[in-house]
DNA sequence: TATATCGTTTGAAATAATGAAATCTGATGT
DNA sequence: ACATCAGATTTCATTATTTCAAACGATATA
């Protein structure tokens, strides 16, 4: 084989273009960001990933990737199955353990999350703000034929659900604003769609303690979402919970498990763990 | 090292602290590591570090961490609190959703450890194997009072521990002898002394289906385990109970609840999840 | 007000990461 | 069986990225 076919080849092959549009600040560590980002390519659902694959979701050359991917083997948190490709390890769960221990009230809110899950003959969960998104910090009852798995650490949209809608409610004036303007910012025309109905669900919450999504986030599920407060270390908390749709009904929703969940939420509340923020004008 | 040496050292280069004593393999990325040590810093009990404590810890840098740290806030897993100081953020637990939801059995064997838990008066976990040590992955039933917070993610020792000779048990041939030598070579003299006991409760496991340990792993927790079996991807899980130490009694443990929990490793191996590794030779 | 302590910024030095090419392996297909 | 392909890893020259010291600003303490 002549060396001409092959430059050429790795040319056609994979020309990665340098990242155009999303110049990074300088100030933060490449690296750092491109080794977690191998971490985070296991969300997408897939539970085994080659060095190949990943390269080619982050855009990186083979090489590096298999350096980075030594490396967080090395320290535990990938590792080969196998076939040789890479797997998300046990010991990221440790990592988390200092997340988890720091919210005891995750185990106070246990027994109320599974009436409401009985009541409901579905889902309940309850949620922190991160970001744009809510991440699942306690879940219960999800009944066999679920039509996903509703587990700690899965994370939704703030601005098209109920648990999103109930944690937007928890903040006021400035913080508010802040983070809507953030959400403005990431989800441009999604979040324009949903404007009406967000503002319409967290005036709810504000009001009645509780709003209501029909299939805003998972097309076939309907939920019902109540804010339950702010933590001493400032984390928004709330809880929901879901149906499949085709099993909902919406008035059911709207004057009977929306009104139980706010009860709910009050109940929590007298543990004193839970502050409701004064809204601040 | 010499007198000398240190001189000609020092000359040679003028400024040269060169990380002392743990040489790492310089195919690692050795920036990557050091942002993932500033995260696991979390894991020694401290809610919030300042920058200063950081560096002091790692021996780093006050810039390099403050550099670092802006990369793991900026990357949202790292956030500030009202001081200033960081704290882990609830985006971590979005990295392990994948981890969780690739065990689906962790929901399947919470009915069995609520009744185990109920039944000791106590607490049981299930944990897999992840290096040296046990990681839970789900906790049922630590009543009001318990001397420690178990919770998913939870770490400790496999060669002194109830579910960690569990585990061990589960490994046959060379796989068993790598893992005693790893285990030699991390814990020199205190694998030595729980050398026998470790052989013992391995034997234990294997011809009874169950273990016991008087305070090995937290003094004043006995505890009795019972190995599941393997996953399909190959992870390594094992059942435990534990009660305190004031409320337990060794011949309850021997005769009563080491055979009960045997008995339910048994009923949950029925779902196909796990399975017991032939003994290989 | 003076004095620590902490966090961040800056800029220069050089370390440490990168990516092309090569090697090696195992899988697939003819 | 052989050829071909795709993936993973190693090597090595290049250079982009980190690092560290010093300085700065802010905040707290005396």
């Amino acid at each position: 084989m002549t060396k001409a076919r092959n430059i050429a080849k790795a040319r056609a092959d994979e020309r990665v273009p340098r990242n155009p549009g999303s110049e990074q600040d300088a100030s933060l560590s490449s690296t750092l960001i491109r080794g977690i980002e191998i971490l985070q390519c296991f969300s997408s659902g897939d539970r085994a990933l080659g060095n190949a694959e990943i390269s080619r979701r982050l855009g990186l050359n083979r090489p590096t990737v298999s350096r980075l991917c030594k490396t967080l083997v090395h320290l535990g948190y990938l590792r080969r199955d196998a076939k040789g490709a890479f797997r998300l390890a046990p010991k990221l769960l440790a990592l988390n353990y200092p997340v988890l221990s720091a919210m005891p009230w995750r185990h106070e809110v246990l027994g109320p999350m599974r009436e409401l899950a009985e009541l409901c003959a579905g889902n309940a969960s309850v949620g922190v703000m991160s970001g744009d998104s809510f991440v699942h910090v306690q879940t219960a009852g999800s009944p066999p034929g679920w039509p996903h798995i509703p587990d700690i650490g899965q994370t939704g949209p703030l601005h098209r659900s109920a648990l999103g809608w109930s944690l937007l409610s928890l903040l006021h004036g400035r913080e508010f604003a802040d983070k809507l303007a953030e959400l403005r910012a990431l989800h441009a025309e999604e979040f324009a769609a949903f404007a009406d109905a967000t503002a319409a669900a967290v005036e709810r919450c504000r009001k009645q303690g509780f709003c209501v999504s029909y299939g805003d986030w998972r097309p076939n599920l309907v939920a019902a979402g109540a804010p339950l407060g702010r933590t001493e270390d400032g984390l928004c908390v709330a809880i929901a919970c879901a149906v499949p749709r085709y099993r909902a009904v919406a008035s059911y929703f709207e004057t009977d498990l929306g009104p139980r969940l706010a009860e709910a939420a009050d109940a929590i509340r007298l543990s004193g763990v839970f502050a409701l923020p004064a809204p601040a004008d």
